[in-house]
DNA sequence: CTATTTTTATAATGCTCAGCACATAAATAG
DNA sequence: CTATTTATGTGCTGAGCATTATAAAAATAG
């Protein structure tokens, strides 16, 4: 698939590709995309910014790479409880209290990525904002899946509404990431997340 | 308290100062604060911009003044319940729904000023921010005096929390306003307002 | 070696932004 | 009337922004 490296000619990249996205990722993380300027990015990656241009294409390309490589590391293996974990209320109650431990693992503390990214107001042609809607309603897919496998499973009442639940869910997930941005303290984010599913998916 | 008009002189204000700032208001909750730039604020409220500066201090002032217009004229009517109705599903019920009727009013949707309309992300010293997050905590603390309240007077079972149900229904709260300028209809939003009042404060 | 290719570093580009200086206009006070 | 006060309209300022033009540097191919 890449190239072969034996035809490669001229001066070699004197930066770790892989590295340099890695910082420009916490970055962005904490700052968020129009927080971001391409100086504090030069700074961050260690490369001047013609290389950033020539290894990622512009900011947004950067930006997009950025947040995939969020989502791969940061995203993931919290959620990952929603497809291993049977019991639904169980499932939540893991995914939640593992993005928690990635929202205050920094000081300042850092929310979602992918909710808080960029700038949520304004009207119309903002890729970047439309890009971070997407991977949101990846979330959603995400949830309303599990859900829905629980329910034909039989592990999980069928009279629930996996749409409206998994709603409910990405809401208080959202909502969880700016609470995490105001300094709420882990151990209060953490309360709130274990009444959630508590009541939540209480099956009486 | 105000000056009398009588010792005024000087050429006087050619337009309505709490028109503009409504307008003011309208363009800061589409676009949010970094995103609303004094051209735009110019020609939507109709002022060149040294009259702005002349009546509203600066840009960071007049956002201000109209987070707390928003608040007066937007959050006030739904928050109201808050204080006027004692069963404490049925006031947080009414105060979701109308803050829904508030999101959806316009195209494209609009979430909370006071929530969305400045970015979360970003380390330290940043006076907007700080504002908005204040603004936050003011609602924060109405919910939870709303369910102490509704605690000391007997209507509300003494074993709830007040301060992480409250954590709960903030962060919901935030969430479904992303929802919203993420483009939920408006009937999910409500769907998913009314499951989350249910389930929360079931008193079984 | 020379020619070619690719990445570096410097520095400039064109643009938007918040805010303001200045002169003019329009009102009142005496 | 004249002097004074306040608001308006034009156009500027300096800073910061993302992006790129240019040329030097560092590698390989023949």
């Amino acid at each position: 698939m890449t190239q072969s490296p034996s035809i490669r000619r001229g001066r070699p990249r004197s930066f770790d590709r892989d590295k340099a996205l890695r910082e420009a990722m916490l970055l962005f993380w904490e700052n968020g995309y129009e927080g971001t300027s391409m100086a504090q990015l030069v700074e961050a990656m260690g490369i001047v910014s013609p290389s950033i241009y020539a290894a990622f294409g512009s900011k947004e390309d950067l930006f997009r790479e950025a947040v995939r490589l969020y989502v791969a590391t940061e995203v993931e293996p919290a959620w990952q409880a929603l497809d291993e974990i049977t019991d639904v209320q169980q499932a939540v109650r893991t995914m939640l209290l593992g993005s928690i431990e990635a929202f205050v693992a920094t000081r300042p503390q850092r929310g979602c990525l992918v909710v808080l990214g960029s700038g949520l107001l304004g009207g119309a042609d903002d890729t970047i904002r439309d890009f971070l809607r997407e991977q949101r309603q990846h979330f959603r897919d995400r949830l309303v899946k599990c859900l829905q496998r629980a329910i034909d499973a039989g592990t999980f009442r069928p009279d629930n509404d996996p749409w409206v639940l998994a709603d409910c869910v990405l809401a208080f997930f959202a909502g969880l990431t700016i609470e995490a941005v105001d300094g709420a303290e882990k151990a209060a984010l953490r309360e709130s997340a274990e009444l959630f599913c508590l009541r939540m998916f209480d099956e009486r």
